[in-house]
DNA sequence: CAGCATCCTGGATGATACTG
DNA sequence: CAGTATCATCCAGGATGCTG
């Protein structure tokens, strides 16, 4: 059993601050998207469907920010960025996949308890 | 290399699904709260700080309609309810303690990062 | 004690227009 | 192409008061 000992509503705590980060609904899906390899603005635009320009950029940034990603703008025009996961970067993508693995493991036992509680009334 | 191929902007997808939960602030705070056992809804209240009567309620009815947590009323004046995670609710403190534990491991990086940043301007 | 109902605010997000 | 700037929106979440 892993231990959750350290509270993540302590606002310092690390724990918090990579649960605010996976809160927002871009940030885990940006990460995904750059799972195989380097990508451009445009690239990721697509990928990541529905997101704004504004948000792309702004979660790029954060990303940036945090050493996860690798930013690299070739002095071109017109103009070409790459982002690529930094080996920090990559290293989330192990137990963030554990998470998604669990979703598709036990999501129908979870849509089945919805489902009985709704019909249940 | 995990895969995250399923992707979570597809709205029907688990990994979409559980994304939403884990998105809200206060969902993982309450699993990892009731990780030691059952708890009442008033040491639950104490032991999340911060978190609002309404918000509280609601993330546990949430976490009852999936499957994740069993809610116990005991017919007594004044009233008892106690909640714990059902065996679904703990099969995911395994995940959940796989990316904790990476934030615990690699957070010292990320801070690195933004401090080196800031210091950049 | 546990928990609804109501009102209200801020910040996250989107839409749009413009630029190097 | 890859952004920046600005304005508009929406709802998660907090505050408060009441009930069984």
């Amino acid at each position: 059993m892993p231990s959750l000992a350290y509270d993540p509503y302590v606002h310092d705590c690390p724990s918090r601050q990579l649960l605010d980060r996976i809160g927002d609904r871009w940030t885990v899906l940006v990460i995904g998207a750059l799972e195989d390899g380097p990508q451009r603005f445009s690239q990721l635009a697509r990928r990541v469907d529905g997101v704004s320009q504004k948000m792309l950029t702004q979660t790029l940034r954060y990303l940036e920010a945090d050493g996860l990603v690798l930013r690299t703008a070739h002095p071109e025009i017109p103009p070409r960025v790459e982002y690529e996961l930094t080996d920090l970067g990559t290293s989330l993508l192990e137990p963030l996949g554990a998470l998604l693995s669990w979703a598709k493991d036990h999501m129908g036992e979870v849509q089945a308890s919805r489902d009985a509680l709704a019909s249940a009334g």
